[in-house]
DNA sequence: CTGTTATTCGAACGAACGTTCGACTCAGGA
DNA sequence: TCCTGAGTCGAACGTTCGTTCGAATAACAG
């Protein structure tokens, strides 16, 4: 039991972490590969062989940016879904999340978005394991949106990754200061997917698959 | 004008061609900083210093993978919709169009969607004259939609870039041997799409409104 | 044949890379 | 007071990086 004036564990998270919001921002700006240990020591402000007090490698640097950012992402989810039953609600619920963490932290974001198959041995097992369950969860949401009635017989793999892809490509063109915001922009993209997904009944959904399908032939053709 | 024997402009593309398949190959297998010129040459067979004869630069060999696929792409594209009129099945064609080729050239897809930030100079801004292009077509397509009454009054470049989102993620997770190829692939999520987009007047879309908008309340408190 | 041009490559360049090491400071406990 | 251990860093390690250069070879023209 330390003294309070001590510079205990907590004062050394504190640093870790100030090194990993610097490390994500470098990451993000020049990708994994492309960024060096000595553009984070100038970033962070910590020497270059001051920063292996902290970690043990550069690949450890991004193994806790992604476990760090999956594990938070999750673990919020999994709470605001609680006590909700409608899978269309919950299904708006996992998209709000995604987008208002990702706008909040979008260097993170890129970090995750692109740099997917850098991690190797148990540093990839984890971050793979725990994207797994994230996955999951999104695939539950729309099996009970299935059986709700609420989704066509769609490829569940397919509904689910496409969603996941209008979300993560965000990093790619979001800007703060012109573009809508996480509120609007989750009410837009699970808009989309759930109209996207749903059972279509009315009269239009059949008009426009038939004019549809015409112009397919065209494609057929030339890529034959 | 040379011989018919002669190694002529034809044959020195040929083997530039073949570069840069190897080259597309291994950016996407290890990203372009994380691909070495070392790794290109053992790739595609060709000495280091003999790579320097056909490309003058590592930034080049990227610049020259990525602008030949765009210019490929929006050629087809132009030519697979020209005839075609009803904006639905123009729709189609361009999501055919795109999913065709980049699971015909996965590599080529990867690198595209991954290092969208390497390039410098006249470089970057060739490739991103070109993606503007592509994405501008894209563009009026979905305005063309929505004069014909099938698109709700959405931020249509929030729809647009959607849809990209749904195209280019597939490079993360498509495996050819488990998931649909490109011609069911392109009718799932040009579907998805137009009826994502659509003019919601059936009951189902309001019922579903009410319900998820509900859900929503959860996710404004934590996120607050 | 000789001369010229196109193609190829081994060897090397200087720079940058991730990581290590030993020395240093400084505060707290004995 | 001396000792200990956490924290910090300059300097260097060996390796790999993108690129260059000059020599060698191959292919054709005259």
């Amino acid at each position: 039991m330390p003294p309070a004036v001590t510079p205990d564990s907590r004062m050394v998270s504190r640093k870790l972490e100030m090194i990993l919001r610097h490390s994500a921002r470098v990451f993000a700006e020049k990708g994994y590969e492309g960024a060096s240990i000595r553009d984070i020591s100038r970033a962070s402000g910590v020497s270059l062989s001051g920063l292996y007090y902290y970690i043990e490698s550069k690949q450890k640097l991004l193994y806790l940016i992604q476990i760090h950012t999956f594990r938070t992402i999750l673990s919020r989810l999994q709470q605001d879904l609680q006590g909700v039953s409608d899978p269309a609600a919950r299904l708006r619920i996992l998209v709000h999340n995604h987008l208002e963490y990702f706008l909040r932290h979008p260097m993170e974001m890129k970090v995750l978005a692109r740099e997917d198959d850098v991690l190797q041995g148990d540093y990839r097992k984890e971050v793979a394991e725990i994207k797994r369950r994230y996955y999951g969860t999104a695939l539950e949401i729309f099996e009970e949106l299935r059986r709700a009635g609420q989704a066509r017989r769609l490829n569940p793999r397919i509904a689910v990754l496409s969603l996941f892809g209008m979300m993560n490509w965000i990093h790619t063109w979001h800007r703060p200061q012109v573009d809508p915001q996480a509120e609007a922009l989750s009410d837009v993209m699970s808009q989309m997917f759930l109209h996207g997904v749903m059972n279509g009944h009315g009269l239009e959904s059949q008009k426009l698959s038939r004019a549809a399908r015409s112009g397919l032939k065209v494609a057929a053709r030339v890529a034959g």
